[in-house]
DNA sequence: GTGAAAGCGCTAACAG
DNA sequence: CTGTTAGCGCTTTCAC
């Protein structure tokens, strides 16, 4: 291993210029700079990050807490946002909160005390990764950021805009020509699942059309809901189909698809279906889904935004929220 | 932030045995260390890792290599590695080195060199990820256990048994009366595909059928793939189709029944559809896939042992290497 | 603009 | 079995 005082040394100067040129490049005559530069440059130097990390009590490396990395969504969080801490020299640390067997509220806050005692330089959480303990993010000490809908506003946050994208969907089904349209919600525990439920019901009343509860059925987000939910239509309404059906998540909506191929029933021949999110895995699926959705990528880069203005201190103000507008993919299904 | 100091004083101990609580249990007396324990959980005490890492030359990280994140393996292969990892208090550095809009060969490569002077404990590599630069392994200075084949045998590594597994796929697709089956491989410059086609060919052909190369089309193991074949096939067989399909890859499958259905072609009604793979996104795909594979965490779980036994020097005998069986799940599509 | 020196929190000889 | 002590590699006052 290669250190900071053989590179001094093959520059011909003091320790300490060259640690200045690594972090303070204007205190460092443009000459002299550049020599230990060469020096670093043929030795392939590298700070040791523990040795910078203990002096500076930075660690260079956030944490990031979400539910199930197998979830489009959040694997498409992932990635983009380790692309870009990747590019910023941070070491990205991802929690599932909902590793298997486990119980997913006391991972959350299992992984927030581990998370704040192992030291990271920041925090970023994916909503439901600290589902029903939101208020923890009150207390929480590392400078954090939201991806989600954040009704308390503990830290700085970040999401998509959920009413507005029912709403649009709503409209959209709407002008297809539906009017009895089911709808398969989020879970009501889950605050964005009532957002978009209030959008896309808005549409509904603004087009004139009643609001039918015994169209609403309570979902979980996850796939087994979609399954779930076509059994419900089947059982509850077959002898009056609505004419389109609504999932507020894709998971739920891909899961129903097939539960549907399952029992011959045709999309959007019998029944047209419709989803909210917006991740690459819907390229793959047929009968292709339309949907209305934020790119998980524009998520994770505001996110990270939010989160190194803290880090660095240039901003140090009340916690922000960011709200971000969807896009409508309009496909075969709707 | 609470240290061995203040945790020493609290027990009325020397700080050294409070080191010694923390690394060699046995060389402190039952009596003081209980002691000592009580003073650790009293203060919330956690060792910075920092301060151990720069003092021991250790890192507790290791680094992970892989291709893609958003390939349902690979995202199977990853959780199971953190969970893993979490629970030996290791820390998980995910590499992908296929990020958009680059060139995965010069990543893997970039990568390779950034982990080795970052400083990591272990590395684990994922077959493709070090695509067409394997033998860049046999100089690589880090523990290192590799997941896939490795015909060059530089490092430890762990496989699923593609040759059987694909011939018992061949095996079980004749027992269901195909003889006639178009085969879309993964690229041939990738070990595990061709290791994958002698093994199916091989059934074939112990079965008594001629091996008809005009049957074989070289896919990716990507989705796109899916769709090529399928109209490769219309294309060049619309006039004598085959009555089943295999393919090398899920992925590959997936997009692939996407395609048949966009042309209103029935699985398994017009042809059956079989492919390698074992991931858990295939449950929610109708019809649901014939397939055969090794359980991602299964490989996870051999691969993180495989390192470990390195880095804690508990074995550093030649590289090993690791096959597992694979599991035939048959569903309704072949 | 440059250098000498102190110390971040911890571990492991070594000595007792 | 326990304690004293010397750094791990780096950053940053503080003098020059």
């Amino acid at each position: 291993m290669v250190k900071i005082q053989e590179v001094a040394e093959r520059a011909g100067v003091s320790l300490t210029t060259v640690s200045h040129v690594i972090n303070h490049r204007d205190r460092v005559s443009p000459a002299l700079r550049e020599r230990v530069e060469r020096a670093i440059a043929e030795l392939g130097y590298i700070p040791n990050r523990q040795a910078q990390g203990l002096r500076t009590g930075r660690t260079n490396a956030i944490a990031i807490m979400i539910p199930d990395i197998g979830a489009p969504f959040y694997t498409e969080l992932v990635r983009g946002l380790q692309t870009a801490c990747d590019s910023e020299g941070l070491d990205a640390l991802i929690y599932n909160t909902d590793v298997p067997g486990g119980h997913s509220e006391d991972h959350g806050l299992h992984y927030l005390r581990m998370i704040e005692k192992r030291g990271v330089d920041g925090l970023i959480v994916a909503d439901a990764a600290l589902h029903r303990i939101q208020h923890e993010l009150l207390k929480v000490t590392v400078p954090t950021a939201f991806i989600g809908n954040l009704p308390n506003g503990a830290v700085d946050s970040i999401e998509q805009d959920g009413f507005d994208s029912a709403y649009r969907m709503g409209k959209y089904l709407i002008s297809k020509g539906h009017t009895r349209i089911a709808h398969v919600t989020g879970p009501s525990f889950f605050n964005m699942s009532m957002i978009r439920q209030a959008g896309f019901e808005h549409a509904l009343a603004d087009a004139g059309h009643p609001i039918d509860d015994s169209l609403r059925y309570e979902g979980t987000f996850l796939p087994p809901a979609g399954h779930d939910a076509v059994r419900w239509l089947l059982e509850r309404h077959s002898n009056n189909m609505p004419t389109a059906i609504f999932f507020a998540s894709s998971r739920m909506a891909r899961a129903a698809l097939a539960a549907l191929a399952d029992r011959g029933i045709r999309v959007p021949g019998d029944i047209a279906v419709a989803s909210y999110d917006l991740t690459k895995d819907l390229e793959d699926v047929r009968p292709r889904l339309t949907t209305i959705g934020v790119d998980p990528a524009d998520l994770s880069r505001g996110a990270l935004k939010l989160l190194n203005e803290r880090v660095s201190g240039a901003y140090s103000g009340p916690p922000r929220r960011i709200v971000l507008p969807a896009t409508l993919e309009v496909h075969m299904t709707a």
